[in-house]
DNA sequence: CCTCGATTGGGCTTGACAGCCCAATGGTGG
DNA sequence: CCACCATTGGGCTGTCAAGCCCAATCGAGG
């Protein structure tokens, strides 16, 4: 249970070892998010991190132990990711738009989807057990948007109408379902009006009169071309959130 | 782009033949549902649709038109199950709550998550070419709703100001998204508080003050254990929706 | 009744991938 | 300077699944 990066404690790695551990673990989760699991083999893995056969059996016995450090790896970037200043902790409308512009604007949203998600759903049916490392990530994740809005309340931002856990759900939800619906239709339309119209719910319990830079919801303001923020320097740190 | 089903037009089958051959596919999408598409091999195939090696091979020359002739079918299957009587064209809240209902209360939910969703994710980054077959199914689920919205204001029991595109797509992406956090999770709860949340706020459109079960969207009524409707007998003919 | 084509059955071969072994190298402490 | 151990390299083999072939059977039309 404890063991959930595989074999090879990497403390217990001389700091050549950690770096080529690290390495490999870099791309693997490179190659993974970009390719998937299953089309993933180790011949391509030795050429992307300049690594060789026995260094995979020596660092990740198995192909399950390379995949569940790969798992926790994505989860504890995206979790980061969603930790990070740039969201100021979810405490406004503004950061969960500053959030979803992110993600409109970034072009592996649509074509390899979710780090997390897309890795969670191709191997959920497998035998692998990996309930556990998913649950909690995710679990995390929406934490993170339920303590967000609980800090809104708080600050008189929001209703205490609102049920934070519910709609923290809902966005995570209508993240990873647009997510998908943007993968299948190779266009981010789905997700841009999954995640904008579950934010537009969140602010009808806004108790200021919100300076929101579109109108609440009114008329297909999504499905026309142009961005709000364009969203392409939310970034900072992020690079490793989803691919890299 | 009309040979979606793969080889063998099935109506240039005998009778029998085509029993046949339907009889692989309802097996091979109950496998493949269960287990994914890469769990899933042509011995358990024989073995479950009690048909031998070549018969694969003369109904689904490759393992991709079978997985095709697969898609296509549970994509049917999950539009006929919405345009069914019993959701009446989702024009009126309750058709949406009944709706939500039947899939809190289906048990391979999450379990296995959605038919066609958890299809599309597993395949979607293979190099197999499913995105037109998937991305018209998709559309065509969301325009269910979209009209059954869409017809509800025209009925006047929502505000023009809703836009139903948008919330067509929040009610999917909440649905697919849900299902897998409920697969991961080993628990229906997120799907749960992802469709009743994306159907509040459809309701705060309503224009009569409505009937609702339980009160709109205050206090945590999810997260109890008791359902709203029971919704085991919402079904009917629907047990091809997922499963079977 | 006969003939021919469609349908069915089982076995087989090829290819690919994961996992493993042995040899060589490099660095570190004594 | 030496010895030992962690680290690295390349190759090898067993396993499994997909695709294919040949033989047998069944049904329909003449």
């Amino acid at each position: 249970m404890t063991a959930t990066t595989g074999a090879r404690d990497p403390h217990k790695l001389t700091g050549k070892g950690q770096a080529t551990r690290a390495r490999i673990l870099e791309h693997a989760a490179q190659l993974i998010y970009a390719k998937g699991v299953h089309a993933t083999n180790n011949e391509q893995l030795r050429r992307a991190a300049g690594v060789s056969g026995s260094q995979l059996n020596h660092y990740f016995p198995t192909k399950e132990s390379l995949v569940l450090a790969v798992i926790a790896w994505q989860a504890e970037s995206v979790l980061s990711f969603h930790r990070s200043e740039q969201f100021a902790r979810f405490d406004s409308l503004d950061a969960f738009r500053a959030w979803a512009d992110f993600y409109i604007g970034y072009e592996h949203a649509y074509q390899e989807g979710c780090s997390l998600g897309s890795l969670a759903s191709e191997i959920i049916k497998t035998d692998l057990d990996v309930h556990d490392e998913l649950a909690s990530a995710f679990d995390q994740w929406r934490d993170t948007f339920r303590e967000g809005i609980e800090r809104m309340q708080q600050l008189g931002r929001i209703s205490a109408e609102a049920d934070p856990a519910r709609l923290a759900t809902l966005l995570l939800a209508a993240f990873q379902g647009g997510t998908l619906l943007a993968q299948v239709a190779r266009n981010i339309a789905p997700l841009k009006d999954a995640l904008q119209t579950a934010i537009d719910y969140l602010r009808t319990f806004a108790t200021s009169p919100d300076v929101g830079v579109t109108a609440p919801q009114v008329g297909g303001g999504v499905h026309e071309a142009g961005g709000r923020l364009d969203s392409e320097d939310v970034s900072g740190g992020q690079g490793r959130l989803l691919a890299r």
